[in-house]
DNA sequence: AATTGATATGATATATTGTATCATTAGAAG
DNA sequence: CTTCTAATGATACAATATATCATATCAATT
C-alpha cells in the first residue's frame, strides 16, 4: 500500500476512534501503520520486529498483543486463526458494516483479500447454524488458498 | 459417544487404513479413541493428559502431534484452527467424500458439529475464490458459535 | 500548573502450542 | 532370524500468547 493510502487509512482510523470515544495513540498508530504497509498478514512477533526496524525502539510483545486486541475491537485489524497472524482491515476508508467476512489467505506469501459475500449466502450459512442448534458469535470465514503468483511460481498439490 | 460407537468407529478406521496401505497402530487407536470418547475438541496436550489417565503411561506430546497429523491425513480427525484443537471426524462410519466441510464450534464447551454444505453454496464459495484470483487448497469453514446449552446457560454478548 | 483518576504501556515471568532432531523400538518382508 | 522401514521416545527448543504487577501518560478538575 502506498504511503499516501496508509496515511489516509490512519486518518480515517483516528476519526473512527474519536467517534467511539477511544484513543488511537501513537503506539497504536505505529502498529496499524506497520500492518497497512506490510500489505499482508503478520504475526505479533513480526510486528515487534517491524516496529524495532522502523523506530529503533523495542516494542514489548505484550504491548503489541494488547494493541492488536484494541485494533481488532475497533474493527481496524482482523485476527486470522488459520495462521495466527493479523491483517489490517481493508475497509477502513469505506463506511462498512461488519457482517460475515470472507478472507482469502495465501498460505505461501500471506497475502490476504477480504471479499464480500452474497447476502443470500450469508443467510443460508446463518440458517444452517441455527438449524443445527447453534448461535453464531463470530462470523469470519477463512479460506486457505494460494494466490495466483504463488500458485504459478511454486509446485502445488494435486 | 457410547463405547459401542467408539469401537465401531475404530473398526471402520482400521478398515479404511488397511485399504490405504497404512497402519492404525495401538497408539494411534488410543488417540483416536480418546477423541471419539471426548465427544468434543481437545488440544494435543489435553490428549496427552487423557492418554495418561486412561493407560497410566505417559504419551510424549511429540507422539501425539505426529499421530494427530497421521489421523488428519487419513481424514479420521480434523484440526480446528479456530481454537488449536482437534476433533474426531464425525463421518468415519459413513462413506464420505471430503469436500468443503463446515464446523460449528462452541466456544464455551468445545462441542463441535460437522455439518454438510449445500453443493450450490460450495460452488459459489469456490467461484468467489476463483474470481478473486485465488486457488483454494483447504476448504474448511469454521464458525465460532455457542451451542444451545451454553447460550442459555451463560451470559452472552449483545 | 498541581492533583488525581483512568487508560495505556513496560517489564517480567510463564503458559500454551508446536517443531527439529537424534535415538530406540516394533513390525513386515525376505 | 535378519534386515529394512515405519513408528515411537526423549530431549531440546521455537513460536504464540497470557498473567500480573509496576510505571508512565493523558485529560479532567481544581
Amino acid at each position: 500500500m502506498t504511503m499516501n493510502s496508509v496515511l489516509e487509512n490512519i486518518k480515517q482510523a483516528e476519526h473512527n476512534c474519536k467517534e467511539h470515544g477511544v484513543r488511537l495513540t501513537s503506539k497504536r498508530k505505529q502498529v496499524l501503520s506497520g500492518l497497512l504497509q506490510a500489505d499482508k498478514a503478520l504475526s505479533a512477533y513480526e510486528l515487534v520486529d517491524q516496529c524495532k526496524d522502523e523506530s529503533g525502539k523495542t516494542m514489548p510483545a505484550m504491548s503489541v498483543y494488547r494493541i492488536l486486541d484494541f485494533l481488532a475491537e475497533e474493527h481496524l485489524v482482523h485476527k486470522l486463526d488459520s495462521n495466527n497472524k493479523y491483517v489490517a482491515c481493508s475497509h477502513i476508508t469505506c463506511s462498512h458494516g461488519h457482517e460475515v467476512t470472507q478472507f482469502l489467505i495465501c498460505e505461501k506469501c500471506q497475502r490476504v483479500d477480504e471479499i464480500n459475500i452474497d447476502p443470500s449466502m450469508i443467510e443460508q450459512l446463518q440458517s444452517n447454524v441455527k438449524d443445527a442448534g447453534y448461535h453464531l458469535i463470530s462470523p469470519q470465514l477463512e479460506m486457505k488458498c494460494l494466490c495466483e503468483t504463488c500458485f504459478t511460481t511454486f509446485p502445488h498439490p494435486n
